[in-house]
DNA sequence: GTTGAAATAGTGAGGAA
DNA sequence: TTCCTCACTATTTCAAC
């Protein structure tokens, strides 16, 4: 459902529950200058358009033991519908992946990739990459410092 | 804070709650086989051992009318301390850049950029690299499809 | 130490002026 | 919009395991 217009107080709302989901309809209204019901109606709105999609708990990676994070661009054998499909069900299904973007350009996906260490780094490639005849290709970054991550979006219209 | 133990209790509220941090302690509580207060002590233990880092909103881009993501891999002139810490700054403070991971490999950094459309994107691009001159060479993906995007960690020992 | 039950406090939802 | 009330959820207390 594109095209849900919002209006300056709205972005100001979402801004806030993007970086605190329990931020209290009290205090997101003494910042935007709004009462806490207005607000709470506002919200109730955004999560009925689907504006807000979900509201989810992120985790600390090291404080569960996730040490490791990588970027893998994958190139796939052929360019089949078929074929596109079943890696993208693979990598639903696939829980060390956090994320998946079918892209344009040399890879034909980009993964970020979680895992305790290498060793199950090394497992997950196998399963995804070698026991899988359609992947022609693929090179690893690991990521040394995670500088920026979220998934915020920007609302000012810049 | 690394090494917090966390038992299959702990795992599975956790689970519950990166898939949605608005389910309610009762709820949990009966997957679970724990009673409400229970749960709601754990995750107050969860919060502020920092296991969970923060809850946070998830906005449906199409609705706040962001239509385009990129991949992009920076490749930088130089690797001095500066020059990185540089660039990591000017990544942090821009509100298109919703992820940026420094990596080893080909790239120096890889960044998932949010625009509005391409002549945003023009003007990231202009600002972010073209402007800065340590940046030899970049080169972008364009995202046809968010196959699966969350930040998500899994959380079974395989 | 952790747990469950009950009581208290806090937050959200809906209506009326 | 503000105010008020009601329902729901979270938090604390306490006794027991």
């Amino acid at each position: 459902m594109p095209a849900v217009d919002l209006d300056d107080l709205d972005h100001a709302i979402l801004r806030r529950l993007q970086e605190d989901s329990r931020t209290i309809a009290e205090t997101i209204g003494a910042q935007v200058g709004l009462s806490a019901a207005a607000v709470q109606r506002r919200i109730k709105r955004l999560r009925s358009a689907g504006v807000i999609a979900r509201e989810v708990a992120v985790l600390d990676p090291k404080a569960v033991g996730i040490a490791m994070t990588f970027v893998v661009a994958v190139e796939m054998e052929r360019e089949q519908l078929d074929v596109l499909d079943t890696f993208r069900k693979q990598a639903l299904g696939d829980s060390a992946v956090q994320q998946c973007y079918y892209v344009t350009g040399a890879a034909d996906f980009i993964l970020v990739v979680q895992c305790r260490g290498m060793s199950e780094f090394d497992a997950f490639t196998r399963r995804m990459f070698f026991q899988n005849g359609e992947v022609r290709h693929f090179t690893t970054s690991v990521v040394m410092d995670r500088v920026k991550v979220g998934l915020a979006l920007p609302l000012d219209s810049g």
